[in-house]
RNA sequence: GCCGCUAUCGUCUAGGGGACUAGGACGCCGGAUUCUCAGUCCGGAAACCGGGGUUCGAAUCCCCGUAGCGGUACCA
């Protein structure tokens, strides 16, 4: 935020309707990042568990879940929006004692005949009912505008005209969104609302709730929001849509983290690569774009591939350890090391190093490309060399297997693709000579021979 | 329909009246690294939505249009 406040409060409110989705989480993670930024900043994470339908245990697990996952965390809540009903029960009766809401029985077909006899551009004015089933409206003024100071947007007027007298609360008592957000960040103290730009046009009816009960508004941020790549909204269609199908895919929370916080938002030096601390020592509100930006995975692929291949060999074991469900040992840190070039997610480690721990399965098509004429014969000699070689490193091996070249007079790719297909029974692996090592001297002699047997 | 937001390479963006021959990154194409794939390095193609203004000068300011998106629920 450009005007610094002593203890900006910021809060992070998903309704658990479903899945944290990756435009919830950049929401989450711009707010987290904004309050880090701040000297005494907070954060408060809210649940906006009104709709009793929809909302459900099983999906604020998994909200907490991708928040923990993510590293995002939080200094206040989890907190129950729904749980704080007796507050809203006492707004509610605050605004019905002043004349600021009324009941109001009229129904969907009642407020749309109404337009129909005023015109589509005016809003539903109702009138005031003593009767049991009737919802509870906030007054809107006829007159006048209602005005955002967004500090992306700058100031944006609605007109209170077109604006109907709401419903805040149904006829059961229960409140709705806009009444409910209005009262609980005011008196949850929030000074800094982030959320996306699909709330700009409720923030007039929120800044009317709060003038009606009295209450500073606090200030807004409207991020642009995310959309899939066929420039729709993002949805399950677009491929990995929610955090945990992120990390299902084998991506880093750290190279998630870099990757959202570029989407809508860039540093004036134009720098890509950047650690968790320095997206907090720069990231600012302020400077967030305008537009939506469409949420692209091949570049969140390559920003991974970077982080995975600077992290230290340990923590890299450990992630690929995470992510496949194993003990971090000793083999497959030695199977990490011949792979941290070359994958750029944690999913694509075990198809290269599946080879260290299962008998190859031979892959017919890259078995006829590689073993042509002769190729039985060279796999023989390699496996003699092998047997032999002292001691048993990828530098010795490439040193044992070199003279075979000459010896049979071919290109190199002539004798290691033979051996790859061999030992993985792929085209495809890491180094030979890496590869070789990995495997170990028994089990490498026992693939070629029985290899050199079968190929031509 | 009404109210509102947005608009620079395919994508994320820099730019905020002259420094723009519009910069960077991903992706794409080509080359190098002669063990595969990847990685890495080098090079290349690629954009100011359209039309009017304002101004000596507009990607930048204004208006209109167009398109996309959001809101318009006793959903959030």
């Amino acid at each position: 935020m450009n005007m610094k406040r002593d203890n900006p409060r910021f809060r992070f409110a998903p309704s658990p309707t479903g899945a944290l989705h990756i435009g919830g989480a950049r929401t989450a993670l711009y707010n987290w990042l904004a309050a880090r930024h701040a000297p005494e900043g907070r954060l408060v994470l809210r649940i906006e568990d009104t709709d009793r339908e929809r909302s459900t245990t099983e999906n604020v697990d998994q909200i907490l879940d991708a928040m923990d996952w993510l590293g995002l965390s939080y200094d206040e809540g989890p907190i129950s929006q729904a749980g704080r009903a007796d507050r809203h029960a006492a707004a509610l009766a605050q605004l019905l004692e002043a004349g600021a809401a009324y009941r109001d029985s009229a129904t969907a077909k009642d407020v749309e005949a109404w337009k129909a006899e005023h015109g589509a551009g005016r809003g539903y004015r109702g009138t005031p009912t003593e009767e049991p089933g009737a919802a509870i409206r906030l007054r809107v003024p006829d007159e006048g505008e209602t005005v955002v100071e967004d500090l992306i947007h700058g100031s944006v007027a609605f007109p209170n005209a077109a604006y109907d007298d709401f419903v805040i609360a149904r006829a059961d008592g229960s409140v709705l969104y806009n009444f409910a957000v209005a009262v609980d960040d005011a008196e949850m103290g929030i000074t800094e609302v982030v959320r996306g730009d699909d709330h700009l046009s409720n923030t007039p009816k929120q800044l009317l709730v709060l003038e009606a009960l009295g209450h500073e508004p606090p200030r807004y941020a409207h991020l642009p929001l995310l959309h899939g790549p066929d420039g729709k909204k993002l949805s399950k269609r677009h491929g990995a849509a929610s955090v945990q199908e992120l990390r299902e895919a084998g991506y880093l929370p750290a190279a998630v983290r870099n990757y959202l916080a570029l989407l809508g938002w860039g540093t004036d030096d134009d720098t890509t690569l950047m650690s968790t601390e320095e997206l907090i020592r720069r990231f600012d509100v302020a400077d967030v774009g305008k537009a939506a930006a469409i949420f692209d995975e091949k570049k969140l692929r390559w920003l991974n591939g970077r982080f995975m291949r600077e992290m230290p060999l340990d923590e890299y074991t450990l992630a690929v350890a995470r992510h496949l469900g194993r003990e971090p040992d000793e083999r497959l840190r030695e199977a990490c090391a011949i792979t941290q070039d070359k994958a750029q997610t944690l999913a694509e480690v075990w198809p290269l190093i599946r080879f260290l721990y299962e008998p190859p399965v031979d892959d017919e098509k890259s078995w006829k490309k590689v073993m042509k004429e002769g190729a039985g014969e060279m796999l023989a000699a390699a496996a003699e060399a092998l047997a032999s070689v002292e001691p048993y490193t990828p530098e010795a091996i490439e040193g044992a297997l070199a003279p075979l070249l000459e010896r049979f007079d071919v290109k190199p790719g002539r004798l290691y693709q033979p051996l790859r297909v061999a030992i993985t029974g792929t085209a495809v692996s890491p180094g030979i000579f890496e590869s070789l090592a990995a495997l170990g001297r028994e089990a490498t002699l026992e693939r070629v021979r029985d290899a050199a047997r079968r190929a031509p």
